[in-house]
DNA sequence: CATTTAGTTCACTAATTATTGAACCTAATG
DNA sequence: CATTAGGTTCAATAATTAGTGAACTAAATG
């Protein structure tokens, strides 16, 4: 494999190390996508990455919990293939906006503790609210994107694409 | 300290330590929440934590280098007090969004490395101009809340506040 | 100048976690 | 049945990191 895409996988590995996969998932993730492949089987992934088999095993079943990669198996062959997972977009966002939605019950939790109205607690519910919008409003990106504003799976059509309306 | 607060507080610890903080971190956050008074002194948090005094030390640098804290010095009074900070409610999501934007990034020079076209080429710009557009309309919608259309910091207006008095 | 106050620094401990490598498992194949 | 392919599991290692506590510093006070 070239030197840019070696290094794109290390780059990868950081970046998803840093979103809280480990970086044997984030490299895993990063070659799946850049491999120039359908799918890639366990071994290959073992090799392109230079791990055990240990390791591609639990970084396997991470992907895949976490909808991040498809596995693909094929009949009359054992092996377990892998692929970017070919999942909506907005599927990683959802769980990130339930952060959002935790803190925002958690400042509201916190101002509900307090026994006095001060300028923190306005702050609480202040922010609360904020976090709380921005969850909803999220959403509704999400929903509008993903009803077709773009196209988004393969779905055996023909690829037109539909402009967007103007929001 | 009540019960429920001291729940509070590890509770406000397991949160912001799942989003990157110290467990101390966010413990020390959380009773700054809920301790219904205007500043606290580095040894009040210090025993409201039962914590060494090199972890509080620690952990208040983290705070107030985040802008989640601020530090309050007093004419006459040589302690360092900290309260929660007085920024705006969107400073926090603006670091998110960095994340979205280099995710986006990281996607477009995924496919940029690519030598041929595929599914997995067309997930990866689509999902790249999704991320690009979370970004976009977060930043609008810091922009307009900030911009008024919630009441935000403790302005020169009506709010009546309160002087501190303390020694 | 000596003491006290308010913190800072740092070596160490404790705890967690990713990765390895070898032993193990199981379904398919010879 | 014995072997092999394709993994899984787990004990051990490696690496990182939070928190402690004691020694230290710098500024204010007596």
């Amino acid at each position: 494999m070239n030197t840019n895409k070696l290094s794109y996988i290390e780059e990868s590995g950081l970046f998803f190390e840093k979103l809280g996969l480990t970086r044997m998932a984030g490299r895993a993730l990063g070659y799946l996508m850049i491999c120039d492949r359908d799918a890639v089987s366990f071994d290959e992934i073992r090799e392109a990455l230079d791990a055990s088999k240990g390791s591609i095993s639990g970084t396997a079943k991470m992907l895949v919990n976490t909808g991040l990669v498809d596995a693909v198996s094929l009949p009359g062959d054992r092996k377990t293939y892998y692929r970017v997972s070919r999942t909506r977009v907005g599927d990683m966002l959802r769980q990130r906006i339930s952060m959002f939605e935790a803190y925002s019950e958690l400042l509201l939790k916190g101002k509900s503790l307090k026994s006095r109205t001060d300028e923190t607690s306005e702050w609480l519910d202040e922010t609360a609210r904020f976090y709380s919008r921005v969850s909803a409003e999220l959403h509704k990106l999400i929903d509008h994107w993903e009803s077709g504003a773009q196209p988004v799976k393969s779905d055996h059509s023909k690829k037109k694409k539909k402009k967007k309306s103007k929001k």
